[in-house]
DNA sequence: GTGTAATATTTCGACATTAAATCATTCAAT
DNA sequence: ATTGAATGATTTAATGTCGAAATATTACAC
């Protein structure tokens, strides 16, 4: 909703970008939920089994940065997982403060079920920018995103 | 977080953009939250009070399709803001189904005083893009997050 | 070895979010 | 006027989210 706010054109520019960056983002992200290309899962879940599956087992604590969610957040995302045996949990060996989130039989079964789905709506909802808009967007999003929020992550 | 996924040319460049929107969007919100121009206020309550602010009293509906959010959701933010004070409800006298939220006096004051620096913080961050940046990124927004969903207001 | 700081996870309280079910009201068709 | 569909708001159940406090484990200084 581009505002009716009336100030300087730096001030309606910058509150402009910034209600159409965030509604793009929300409004994707719903049509993309209304797919139903993530099967049952919560978006968070999807993401966290997501990230399991691509980038292997990992710490409570690396999946929560990978995500951007706060350490309480992700204990309740993967006891729910738990609870329908899609991760299991395993103490770290050698430090025994870290806690191994890995994919069951099952949930990597059902992730790699899902994700060429998922994929296909992404590149569907997507196909509306050219090649060229896209990278120019991605490249822009990067550089906002970037300012300076821990980001570096290549797993 | 730039994928290991590997895919088709298009698959890459769609997924890659997908999360750099998203990390965008989530990370410059929660610096701007970071930074406490929103006061003790959620950023939902924030969105009612600045829509309220911006384009007068409405009704809960109207506000729930300018935010994008559920209706029960709007329940329950009203009903935060208005134990608060900040907000009051009423009934529409032509049509009882309708509530019209409005600013209370102290609602008023609290978001005239709020926005100001809520305001300096988004050209703050917004201005690690050059002016032409921030336009082709929301112009870019703009075609992505209009896919299908109702997008057009200007109060 | 013991105490202390640091790290990882869990717990708790408050708020947000949706979907589905329900209630009240209005509108339309008889 | 009455019925029936549509609309707006509320409630409920399940999950998500954060931040702060509590707990468990490790690492380090002494």
């Amino acid at each position: 909703m581009p505002t009716h706010f009336k100030g300087t054109p730096q001030e309606v520019r910058a509150l402009n970008t910034f209600i159409k960056l965030t509604r793009a983002s929300d409004s994707l992200l719903a049509r993309l939920s209304q797919r139903g290309t993530q099967g049952d899962l919560t978006p968070s879940q999807f993401a966290v089994l997501e990230v399991l599956y691509h980038l292997g087992p990992m710490c409570q604590s690396e999946i929560g940065a990978k995500l951007l969610k706060s350490s309480g957040n992700i204990t309740l995302v993967i006891d729910n997982l738990e609870k329908h045996s899609l991760v299991r949990r395993a103490r770290d060996q050698n430090d025994r403060r870290m806690i191994q989130v890995l994919l069951t039989d099952k949930g990597r079964a059902l992730i790699s079920q899902l994700f060429p789905g998922h994929l296909a709506s992404i590149v569907d909802e997507m196909s509306v920018l050219e090649r060229e808009e896209q990278e120019t967007l991605g490249h822009l999003c990067r550089k906002l995103g970037l300012n300076d929020i821990s980001n570096g992550d290549r797993g």
